[in-house]
DNA sequence: TTTGTTTTTGAACACGCATTCAAAAACGAT
DNA sequence: ATCGTTTTTGAATGCGTGTTCAAAAACAAA
């Protein structure tokens, strides 16, 4: 039950290090590294700080991890849906998070997809973090619905496989694509992946 | 540089378990747990041997794992080789791949493919494995493309996205399901997600 | 039976790791 | 300036792990 207001003055010596920054770097370690390959000696490498002062701010690994995977949630699960949620027509704007994707497959480090790592590495294991992302699957799922919907009422796809059965599709399809890119680094196969399914939709 | 012809007589003391049921209990066990998760507690619980005796028949745990993954491949991957190499119209062949993928997600242990757990896990880390992975990829991408081929030749479906695509798609579809499935559980909508891929291929 | 070879058994070992401790440092409050 | 509080620093601790060792056991050959 700790206060997180930053502008309160709090008692005591105040920490040197911004919390979201330090977090953001945390979660590039466990994005690249897993759960289990990532010690307290890469944390203290990638965040310049102390072990002490991690667990001080963020609890223990377990803990940690947790908190970079919330994190790595509000950023790019919330951004997926911001994407579908924003302008344009919906069909470009599902191209936007198909290229979003394309993106993480490209990157030079192998990085795939945080939330398909861990779901290969931990599974079922960790309750709370098989919640969290089965959580934001179906959050997906349901904003890709909607905008499948859309598509739907404007003419643009067929009505034949449901709106949410796209979805459904498009999310697994996107997995498997992040996931097959972190194992081979062959981005260009999952951008060719990804524009198949494109040009299957919009066939008719 | 063994011989491992099992008929010709041996000097010494002869081993008292057979090597391929054992490995394939310990296939069971990195495909339930994962590499990291797994110790060589629970593989000498699961086979019922020492340690020693494991590590004498198949290397240490690096060695073992990858012998594990190989057997999964002798097994699970070329069983879906053989299966789009069958009897029957293309479609249906296919639609037996994804009936034993679906089978899979619904197994109670959650455990998925062990290979798209692997692909999360281990990543790009280690070359062999990464290789192994991306290879077994590439021939199920390859035996699906003849398929639908096939499937196009006799006009059982359109020939616009092609074949190799439609082939790479599936594949990836599959990852994603047997992935979400590991996570969540869901038979359900694993299923679900894979009939949509028949629906949409077969629409036109 | 004896010898040579391999496996099994059970333990010991060394190492990395997450966790934890204690003292020093840096602030606000009094 | 002193006190109370929190963070930082650096090290110690304990545990689990993969690896390795040494003796006993089980076989074929001589």
């Amino acid at each position: 039950m700790s206060v997180e207001n930053e502008s309160l003055r709090r008692i005591g010596r105040p920490r040197n290090f911004d919390r979201e920054e330090t977090l953001l770097a945390i979660v590039d370690v466990f994005w690249r590294l897993g759960y289990n390959q990532t010690s307290f000696r890469e944390l203290e490498a990638a965040t310049g700080e102390g072990r002490q002062s991690l667990v001080n701010a963020f609890g223990d690994k377990a803990a940690i991890f947790e908190k970079a995977i919330q994190c790595y949630i509000d950023h790019r699960v919330n951004e997926v849906i911001e994407l579908l949620r924003g302008e344009g027509e919906p069909l470009d704007r599902i191209a936007k998070v198909l290229a979003r994707w394309e993106a993480d497959a490209k990157a030079p480090d192998h990085r795939g997809c945080l939330l398909v790592n861990t779901g290969g590495e931990i599974g079922p294991k960790n309750a709370a973090i098989a919640d969290r992302m089965a959580n934001s699957t179906q959050r997906m799922v349901n904003e890709f619905a909607k905008t499948y919907q859309q598509a739907m009422k404007t003419g643009a796809i067929a009505t034949k496989p449901s709106a949410k059965s796209l979805a459904r599709l498009t999310v697994a399809l996107g997995d498997g694509a992040l996931l097959q890119a972190r194992v081979s680094g062959d981005a260009a196969t999952a951008k060719q992946t990804l524009a198949t399914l494109t040009e299957l939709i919009r066939s008719r």
